[in-house]
DNA sequence: GTTAGCACTCAACTCATGCGAGTGCTAACG
DNA sequence: CGTTAGCACTCGCATGAGTTGAGTGCTAAC
């Protein structure tokens, strides 16, 4: 519905305003060389512009900023995403290929490389348990009250649970529950791990095992899923420090306090999981007050084929949009075809 | 050699402008109840207490602050450590008497209680090695050329590290190889186990195991304790922002990248563990320069009477030094009982 | 030794002023 | 009719002068 002029200036101011974080007037718009016309034919543009929403005013004779709008039009139809050079590609790729030789790794790394080739903030989130299955489990106990619990996935994690011993299980008892799992359950993804422990296990513990029911109960709240944590990583929280929109300290508090609550994080992010590809949230499109000046661009990597976590990054909504994205896009691709040595 | 007037009028100076942030002017200590001089006669005290090096002042016409040699001397000498209230010790114990089943959560609880009570940021570091022995070895395939190898602790902690298997080995040879290391090494400290690999090990599996030099390679790499990276629990860091002495983003962000280096808080922190009991670091006390304007407070807390870790504050000069250090004290303590649970 | 009094200092606040970047509108131009 | 030059107008921001007030140092008196 943008005429292709309207499309041009708007194109330009977003970019100008990009590079500068100052309201950009028509003046430096028909300075550059791509759009040939007068102050005056432009500002004529703008005024309209600014009334179809796509672009802000600060305050009478102040430049435009784009609205939200404005960069969600942008985002959709403007930008351009050859913006990244074949060199820096390069950088990317030989940064991921290092001999890296867990998943964490891999993630963590990612992560890292992410914050500081946009100078943003980055956030990962760790593969969620769908295609991973159990490797290994194992019960030590440490003394006669308390075990470590230990599940070894598919993938090469581990994770860890201390637990409670229940009064009267004996060693043998432990061993003997350990091996039944191990014999019933290895290859069997993480997340039916829970309910095969009841149509199977169950059964044959209660045959070969005493206190059977104190130690069914232990082994459920070990193999509970929902709390096995989906892990977050975080690179670059202090990028946000730099950004000229939050030089106001508090905003930037707030930003912060949040990038600290992990549940909260772990929510935002998934929220965008759901569809494929890479998503771009602008400003209010986010629910949470405190990043509504900010953009989150999400997307995912997968595991045979399957999205199993996302990555994104955080960046006030004055952000370099093209250059994130083809990096976002770069390095997701990358993860996922890395971490496909690890099934 | 300062007289007791000037110890007095000292001490009114630095708990004022602890509480305001403000430089102290003599009318305000005059005021005070508990100094029964005129504005006059602290002044000049306060002058005596200037050439001496103990108090500051940002310009004339300015009240006065206590410079790094003035905080030593309260810490030193003035500071009264009664200044907590019961109630808030049975809070502590409250918080940290809660059944925590691991180490680690032990030590991040401690963390967020620390931070929350005292509005700073709190460092802690996990154990050392030095008192934790080797309660079990494991050595996962996980296919043809990777493994994970899982150490676990007498603590209950759960070490696991990514591992190539060199060519060639079957998976009987990494059997016999766990086999004859939880034979030989559970049971011994950590911080042996290299050493015990080449003295007792070597020749075991000499005999017992082909590839035995590549093996034995798998091993030292696994077992370097050097490698075995002392955890930093952080908590509160955005606490650093409600500071007035950090509203400057600049001053501001030098911190939080500091509290990013996970090496050189370590350095930092272990500096300061080797004497034990509290310790103040005021200043630049503190080599880094970014935590200049910053007071790093610490204590060690202890298992089996061997001090093992170090937990501490960071905060503004201007810190709360008798809150600060004697929760520490409470909280080290009350660690120490709880995590000899663990041993 | 202590204190009242007073002149002095200096950051911080307020207010008026001018500047300049930028706009909107109108009229002229091709 | 679309485009552009010209001009009056707006308003944030920087500058500088004037004022305030907290606080000092010094002197002289108690």
């Amino acid at each position: 519905m943008l005429t292709e002029r309207q499309r041009m200036i708007l194109n330009a101011i977003v970019d100008d305003y990009i590079r500068s974080a100052e309201p950009v007037g028509s003046r430096s718009i028909s300075k550059r060389g791509d759009v040939g016309y007068s102050p005056a034919t432009i500002r004529n543009e703008m005024a309209d512009l600014e009334e179809l929403g796509f672009l802000e005013q600060p305050h009478t004779s102040a430049g435009r900023i784009p609205s939200h709008k404005g960069y969600r039009y942008y985002v959709d139809h403007l930008v351009s995403l050859n913006s990244i050079k074949p060199s820096e590609i390069q950088v990317i790729k030989s940064f991921l290929t290092e001999k890296l030789n867990a998943m964490e790794q891999v993630i963590q790394h990612a992560g890292t490389v992410l914050s500081q080739m946009t100078s943003y903030t980055s956030i990962l989130l760790g593969p969620e348990v769908f295609n991973t299955s159990l490797r290994h489990f194992q019960l030590l106990p440490l003394n006669e009250n308390r075990a470590v619990a230990i599940i070894v996935t598919s993938t090469g994690q581990v994770e860890n649970k201390p637990v409670s011993i229940p009064a009267g299980v004996s060693m043998s008892d432990l061993e003997k529950v350990v091996n039944i799992l191990n014999s019933k359950l290895v290859g069997v993804p993480l997340y039916k791990l829970k309910s095969r422990l009841y149509s199977e296990i169950a059964q044959e513990m209660q045959k070969n095992v005493s206190h059977y029911e104190e130690m069914l109960q232990l082994l459920d709240a070990t193999l509970d899923s929902e709390q096995r944590d989906q892990k977050v990583f975080l690179s670059g929280t202090t990028n946000m420090l730099t950004q000229p929109e939050f030089k106001d300290i508090d905003k930037v508090k707030d930003i912060l306090d949040l990038l600290e609550e992990t549940p909260t994080l772990l929510k935002m992010m998934s929220e965008s999981s759901k569809s494929s590809g890479i998503q771009v949230r602008i400003g209010t499109e986010n629910t949470h007050e405190a990043i509504a000046n900010c953009s989150l661009i999400t997307a995912t990597y997968s595991l045979d084929g399957e999205a199993v976590g996302t990555i994104g990054i955080l960046g006030p909504t004055r952000m370099e949009y093209a250059r994130v994205i083809s990096i976002l896009d770069i390095i997701s691709k990358n993860m996922s075809t890395i971490l496909s040595r690890f099934v």
